[in-house]
DNA sequence: CTATAATCAGACAAAAAACTCCCTTTGGAG
DNA sequence: CTCCAAAGGGAGTTTTTTGTCTGATTATAG
């Protein structure tokens, strides 16, 4: 409805490699199976972080993925500005490319303000506090936690 | 960002049929023309919305598309339950399958409410306000009005 | 009856998104 | 130094979405 699988694998990976301990890399692997997600498939999009600065990748034994410095703080829109492109803010619900207050559909000034609401949700919404919500055991980050059945 | 292509033309289709003559049929060429979007793709998703009890269509000379009886009334949500199929009000923002207030992903109590916001919004506009806005020339149905250029 | 103009139906094609495979590079452990 | 396990990278495949083409059906106008 909202993101694309791309971007929830995503959010779902950096979630998980928060919970985990600073410093430490986490393996695709790892995190493919705790996420019940395509492991080659993920393994493009934590590339494509590392990229993007998000993460830092390691090769090799003992090799793995963390989050960069500071990056514990970063909020969702700064991730899906990453996986979704940089127009993901500016979208018109009627698929309108050019809609403003000057050109407006007519779905517009109505769903400004609904807009709104969604972009400040994940503004306020960084991967620390979302991390420590898991860690409290309340919250799935998978549906079928493949890992979880087998330790 | 939120709706699929198709549901986007299905929704400016049914707009602009509501903002025309109740009864006279609407060409799918015009509508097309008018929205600047492809007429064979058009065609495929209002013999959709015919199948479907929105639309009735007419075959042949004057034919074309009809809002049905009281259909003028038919709000964004039912449209789209249509369009992106019964599961749309479901979605977790994560991609869950899985994800109510037992089994909750870690957004999902802030996401709620946002979401609600959406559908509420979605449920409270129909297709005669729409096109009554429209017909203000104050709001935009397509980007390119090709149709405007020619007349 | 015939020509014409519309929808209907189904197969087809192209593009995008999601996912896989194979091989290379890297670096730690023995 | 060698082996192995990790990420890196590029090409390829599959699936879904979007869009096209062709011919059949229907109904009106002349």
């Amino acid at each position: 409805m909202v993101l694309s699988r791309t971007s929830q694998y995503a959010v779902q990976a950096l979630i998980y490699i928060a919970t985990q301990t600073p410093g430490e890399p986490v393996l695709n692997r790892d995190i493919a199976d705790r996420l019940n997600v395509p492991a080659a498939y993920l393994a493009k999009i934590l590339q494509n972080l590392c990229k993007q600065g998000v993460l830092a990748s390691f090769r090799g034994r003992l090799g793995g993925f963390c989050l960069r410095d500071g990056m514990h703080r970063t909020n969702l829109m700064q991730i899906l500005l990453l996986t979704e492109g940089p127009d993901f803010t500016k979208s018109c619900i009627l698929g309108l490319k050019e809609c403003s207050d000057a050109t407006a559909c007519p779905m517009h000034f109505k769903w400004i303000p609904v807009k709104k609401k969604i972009l400040g949700l994940l503004n306020e919404m960084n991967l620390e506090e979302l991390a420590k919500a898991v860690q409290t055991g309340k919250y799935r980050l998978a549906d079928l936690p493949t890992a979880a059945l087998a330790g």
